[in-house]
DNA sequence: CAAATGACGGGGT
DNA sequence: AACCCCGCCATTT
């Protein structure tokens, strides 16, 4: 299985409203430290695989998309539509991460590999 | 082949 | 919090 197969699977993983982050998604993809290949997965997937790509944040709970893009603004309203807020530009990932501190990785990691 | 690039992250100021 | 800086490394020039 490629790279990017394994990333695509850890992206589809996250569920609906929730947001999970780059370098996490990295991680369930058994790829530690490697957030930046997580970007340049996404920038390359093609639209017809239907990525839920708009859960993935960076680090802070913040888009990476510049501000005021369209993409920026299309990832925004798709998580405000199934329940994600942004306060300040930001969400709060204690909340809506994942995985979430109590699912631990270990788990998201088992899950991962059980539903490929 | 060398250099630049970037949907990142962490540490320091 | 907001920057800046640097390590990272696959891709692209």
């Amino acid at each position: 299985m490629s790279r990017y197969a394994r990333i695509y699977a850890a992206v589809r993983s996250v569920p609906s409203g929730r947001v999970s982050t780059y370098g996490l998604i990295a991680e369930i993809a058994g790829l530690p430290g490697r957030a930046r290949l997580v970007g340049t997965a996404l920038r390359k997937a093609p639209d017809d695989l239907d990525l839920p790509w708009h859960r993935v944040l960076n680090a802070s709970g913040r888009i990476s998309f510049a501000a005021g893009s369209d993409l920026a603004a299309l990832q925004r309203a798709r998580l405000e539509e199934e329940g994600v807020p942004f306060l300040r530009g930001r969400v709060n990932l204690r909340r809506y991460g994942y995985p979430a501190r109590d699912e631990h990785l270990d788990a998201a990691l088992w899950s991962f590999d059980g539903s490929l």
